[in-house]
DNA sequence: ATGACGGTAGCATACCGA
């Protein structure tokens, strides 16, 4: 089975481009970030003409994540518990691919720049930091057992200095802090398994260039979005791809899908 | 510290992103 994220940057304005790589890639099960819509204004008719059910948890303008899969879905948590959250961020369901029942989170840290900046406002990057520490609390304990558990999405946190063409920009940013990194490194700490990392130990694996500067031309990227698996997951991992062409193409998102097969 | 791009809301320009 093949399971893909992708951080859209709005669902609306990524339709063609979208469209264009399920039919190539052909998904059982897509997680989505920054729909940057409301379900009301969810494009749910023309993902289930492509074969999709699809569960959303929208935002209007901003954030939203949603789940897409060939299969029924059962929606299991929407914003993670015990986190009182404003923003949609977190969406988690269990379905069934191939007689094999999986749970999938599609997950979208916040940014939280501009991180500590003297007598700025750091609430952002607070935000960030305590909405790491719910997440952990919350997928810690989906760790266990003998699930198969996928939770991919946008992290925004490059976990280290081969995560990006060049650190020097990245030095005091949010998404390159000891501080996130640290966090994101306790899903390894509690049974998670970073799957482009397992089978790619020395590929860079970008899946972010910014839309400025040229910088996809160029190859100036960064790798923060990730697809973790926990163990009986990841004994079934078969590859673990960027798939570049979307990002390549005309109108994408600054985001590129990030897909992996399971035995 | 700001802007470069691009998206959204909504109609000019502000906010957000990584």
């Amino acid at each position: 089975m093949k399971i893909a994220t992708y951080n859209v940057n709005s669902v609306n304005a990524r339709m063609e481009n979208l469209e264009r790589w399920l039919k190539s890639s052909m998904p059982d099960v897509v997680l989505l970030q920054e729909i940057k819509c409301e379900f009301n204004n969810f494009p749910l008719f023309e993902l289930q003409s492509l074969g999709y059910n699809c569960a959303v948890l929208g935002q209007k303008s901003y954030n939203g994540t949603a789940i897409l899969s060939k299969k029924k879905i059962t929606v299991t948590q929407e914003n993670l518990p015990d986190f009182i959250d404003n923003q949609a961020r977190y969406l988690e369901a269990l379905t069934t691919i191939d007689n094999q029942t999986i749970r999938v989170a599609s997950v979208y840290v916040p940014n939280g720049n501009p991180p500590y900046n003297n007598a700025k406002d750091e609430s952002k990057f607070i935000y960030k930091l305590q909405w790491m520490d719910a997440f952990l609390n919350h997928v810690k304990k989906l760790a266990t057992g003998d699930e198969k558990v996928i939770i991919g999405g946008d992290f925004n946190v490059i976990m280290s200095e081969s995560d990006v063409y060049d650190v020097k920009p990245f030095i005091n940013n949010a998404l390159f802090r000891r501080e996130v990194q640290e966090k994101l490194k306790q899903l390894s700490f509690v049974g998670f398994y970073d799957a482009f990392r397992e089978l790619h130990p020395d590929v860079p694996g970008y899946t972010f260039w910014d839309y400025i500067g040229g910088a996809f031309s160029a190859d100036r990227g960064m790798r923060i979005d990730y697809m973790f698996l926990s163990a009986p997951a990841a004994d079934a991992l078969k590859s673990c791809e960027v798939n570049k062409t979307p990002r390549g193409e005309d109108k994408p998102s600054d985001h590129t899908p990030l897909e992996i097969n399971l035995l």
